[in-house]
RNA sequence: GGUCCUGUGGCCGAGUGGCUAGGCAGAGCUCUGCAAAAGCUUGUACAGCGGUUCGAAUCCGCUCGGGACCUCCA
């Protein structure tokens, strides 16, 4: 097994990956609220945790990998006050919250497919949590770690600190420093502490989204969620969080306070945070309207493009860079990474295509050999180095060079071996596909081929020259397509 | 204001005490009917100033620039 290495957040160092159960994963990242579109930002953490799930699995564990999707509970603007984000979309559109819910589902859900990412294993939703979640409100009331005050409960920080905890451990806030820049917002009254944070809201009647609990109508605190869904399917304990670093504090934050409360566990061996892409060295965000929704890259239909690039074209950049680091997003880099991509690509077809022969006249080149064999090496050391795509993708180049050679028959296979020349092939398609998670797209206008097919059609039909003609014919034929042969024009159709 | 991160060649982006990251772009060569592709060669890069060290892009200090979190955000 490959030993990995993690950048744990709670340590803020690299740790050496133990599974709590010998080859066994559990991983939780946190999924979108989906009250609107999923832009690139976070398009770029799923991918983060999509490599992550691949590779593990590849290694050789057996990953139960779980993503949530957040349908209800997260508030608009500051504090604990303000509608939840859901409710205001429905309403502000008059429909259904989980109209809302489903349409931004699907969309989350295409999109992902789109990037070629894997589907979690299960992908639990807050609305469908809403007992254990009540459950675990209740139980913390018990346990003297929460407060009821006008049919809301609080998550009392000071009493949980007093029992020898320390919220903050994870973001590395200080208590008495997050106190002196509280700001004034609305509710605070309610609670004891400005920092105690919502696990269950008093729900206002007009308020589309409520459930009857213990303590009135209301609905969740955000935060409770993924405390409830991940020990749900995970255990108490498990091995890999992850998420945005814009989720650190107080999301995660809390998280670590309600399972510390209720299980009196640490929940979480390995918190992971991935880093923000950025538009011109700021942070994408839907608030700061910079963000790109896919689509819109797809279609090249933004201002600030001016081209369309693939899906993959797009996982190859973010691929580029290591995913603790931030990652600028401009034209110029996605061009680089888009004739990169092909590059790399082509390698991938083309290999496929390379078959060993011996040959006793070709002497084995030992110094080409060891390149190879140190490039396959160098692209697990560079994963297990906390996922260093960066370095891993350097190494597939290396690898593509001999692949190139092979292909142009500048190089033998022979020269090789047939243990290097095999694992090359084999290696550099396990890592582009099934690591890496890259594969073929399909071009978008083939239709651009065909045309230029009718075209010489047209002209050996012109020079009559009718060999070539029935050719051409014959090649659409094939892929049960027939040519039209006008009066006006040439065309073609599916042969009916 | 507090906490933290960051500044790498024309562009993107790894590295973090001594060993060529890589990609894109540029230049030259080989191959080639022409091209393309492919291979080879080619870059005195590490914000500035000082310090530690036999040796620093890498450690320390200061200065300047950029950013994140502290409030919803992946």
């Amino acid at each position: 097994m490959q030993k990995l290495k993690i950048y744990n957040t709670l340590s803020r160092q690299k740790e050496e990956f133990e599974p709590i159960t010998p080859g066994y994963v559990g991983m939780y990242v946190c999924g979108p609220t989906v009250y609107n579109n999923v832009h690139l930002g976070n398009v770029r953490t799923f991918l983060t945790f999509d490599i992550l799930y691949r590779y593990l699995t590849n290694i050789g564990y057996k990953v139960r990998y779980v993503r949530n999707i957040t349908d209800v509970g997260h508030l608009v603007g500051d504090g604990d006050e303000g509608e939840d984000k859901i409710g205001k979309m429905a309403k502000l559109e008059k429909i259904e919250p989980m109209e809302i819910v489903q349409r931004y589902t699907n969309d989350f859900h295409h999109v992902l497919e789109q990037f070629n990412f894997l589907p979690p294993n299960i992908e639990p939703s807050a609305t469908g949590h809403m007992v254990e979640q009540i459950e675990a409100v209740k139980d913390l009331i018990d346990k003297g770690l929460a407060y009821e005050s006008n049919g809301s409960v609080y998550f009392d920080i000071n009493k949980y600190n007093g029992e020898g905890n320390n919220y903050g451990k994870l973001s590395g806030r200080i208590l008495e420093d997050l106190l002196n820049e509280t700001r004034e917002l609305d509710g605070q009254a309610e609670k004891r502490n400005p920092l105690d944070f919502a696990i269950w809201k008093k729900a206002a009647p007009e308020h589309i989204m409520q459930w009857p609990s213990p303590w009135g109508m209301g609905f969740p605190g955000w935060h409770l969620e993924c405390t409830c869904m991940s020990t749900k399917y995970l255990g108490k304990q498990f091995d890999i969080h992850g998420g945005g670093m814009d989720l650190k504090f107080p999301h995660h934050e809390c998280e670590i306070a309600q399972g510390v409360g209720l299980t009196g566990q640490d929940p979480v061996k390995y918190w992971m945070h991935s880093n923000m892409l950025t538009v011109n060295g700021q942070k994408m965000s839907k608030s700061l309207g910079n963000s790109f929704l896919p689509a819109e890259l797809f279609a090249g239909a933004h201002p600030l493009l001016d081209q369309a690039y693939s899906p993959m074209t797009v996982r190859f950049f973010m691929l580029q860079s290591q995913y603790r680091s931030t990652l600028d997003f401009s034209n110029d880099a996605l061009k680089a990474a888009q004739k990169a991509f092909r590059r790399l690509l082509n390698g991938f077809r083309v290999s496929k295509t390379l078959v060993y022969s011996e040959n006793p006249e070709v002497a084995i080149d030992e110094k080409k050999k060891t390149e190879i064999e140190k490039a396959i090496e160098g692209f697990y050391e560079a994963l297990n180095d906390d996922l260093n795509t960066a370095v891993a993708l350097a190494q597939m180049f290396t690898m593509l060079k001999y692949i190139n050679m092979l292909y142009m028959n500048q190089l033998q296979p022979a020269a090789l071996g047939r243990e290097t020349f095999e694992s090359l092939i084999s290696k550099f398609e396990i890592f582009f596909e099934k690591i890496l998670g890259l594969k073929e797209e399909k071009a978008q206008n083939d239709e651009v081929v065909l045309l230029g097919m009718l075209e010489l059609y047209r002209e050996y039909k012109l020079n009559q020259q009718y060999e070539k003609v029935d050719q051409i014919r014959n090649y659409f034929k094939a892929n049960n397509m027939v040519i039209k042969d006008l009066k006006h024009r040439i065309d073609w159709a599916w042969e009916e």
